[in-house]
DNA sequence: TCGTAATTTCAGGAATTACTGAAATTGTAT
DNA sequence: ATACAATTTCAGTAATTCCTGAAATTACGA
């Protein structure tokens, strides 16, 4: 049950990252133990690895369900509750994709929306209205293209992603003179 | 010279949203501003336009130009320094992917791979060393792939997003079946 | 329904991060 | 070289964020 070198050296590490990221120190590493972890584990299995408080475990264990990176469960005859990280690596980067998005584009895309819609256009802002409009469709672009890509299965994208740059080929002449030029 | 409403309201969303990543509130301010400014600003510009301290802006355009998403300039017959944002926002996109890579993603991939050359796998760990190597490939492959994308032209780049799912139709049949399916 | 285990909330204190003004440094024109 | 404008550094303070223990709440079994 106690922490190993290797599983310490992990979980240490994403402690420092994740104040990066949104996420603070602790929280990052209540994820990094739970994703290491082969069985699921109760709060004071994390307060007794980790020498954190019970009470900064729970909200740390709230603040990672709000993301959906952590789900909880019910031992048979145990009335604890047990937190685990989902198994499948691909749900996890998909998931986190989405959370951030949720949190940090979309509102910026509905702010950029919004001023531009009451913006007349002969103001004295005609240059900012248009870099607004530049980052807005840019914006747009990325998401909508992850949106849809994020319906492809695991595999077929793990192709793309090793086919790289070399998809290009597959476009309509025009562009395919900015292709990557591997062969 | 003043900051209009329309640019106001981009500032003021700027910096609340520097606050999710990693950078600060005036920070987001400053790039903000000088994003939407049509004209190079030199420090007191900025100072007044935002009412920080002259210091405090100092410090913010250093952390933007670390981040290289800022640059300086100087004017004829004018020996203060002038600050802007690049242009074209293909490059921005492309700083801002490589330095937050740079930052957060190549630290992860150096610590796992290391890690992991110093584990027996025949430790009690084996089960946490999956997870890390599987985190490591994956973050290998998405990053390889931005390398390589990287390299096409932002025309190639926005066709190939607005196909979306679809470029998967390209690939061997055996995996497009999972191709979004959408004719 | 009661008793107790498990979890959450939250006010206050600790730790960290952000910001300022004053002093130091750098750069440039004379 | 000197004078002064422009910029940076940095120590101290303000603001924010994080963490804790105690109290409150919730969930469950008897």
């Amino acid at each position: 049950m106690n922490v190993s070198p290797l599983q310490q050296r992990f979980i240490l590490h994403f402690g420092e990252m994740g104040s990066r990221w949104g996420i603070n120190r602790t929280v990052g590493q209540i994820y990094a133990l739970l994703y290491v972890s082969e069985q699921p584990k109760n709060a004071d299995d994390i307060v007794q690895a980790l020498g954190l408080s019970r009470s900064n475990v729970s909200m740390g264990l709230k603040e990672l369900q709000s993301w959906r990176l952590v789900r909880s469960q019910h031992l048979p005859g145990d009335r604890r509750e047990y937190f685990s990280a989902p198994e499948d690596i691909w749900e996890i980067f998909h998931v986190l994709v989405e959370e951030r998005r949720k949190r940090e584009i979309d509102p910026t895309l509905t702010m950029l929306r919004d001023a531009l819609m009451e913006t007349n256009l002969d103001s004295a802002d005609r240059h900012a209205a248009k870099r607004m409009s530049e980052m807005h469709d840019l914006i747009e672009l990325t998401t909508g293209w992850l949106d849809d890509v994020k319906g492809l299965a695991p595999k077929t994208l793990t192709q793309l992603m090793k086919l790289g740059g070399n998809v290009s080929k597959f476009l309509k002449p025009r562009a395919a003179k900015n292709a990557a030029d591997s062969s």
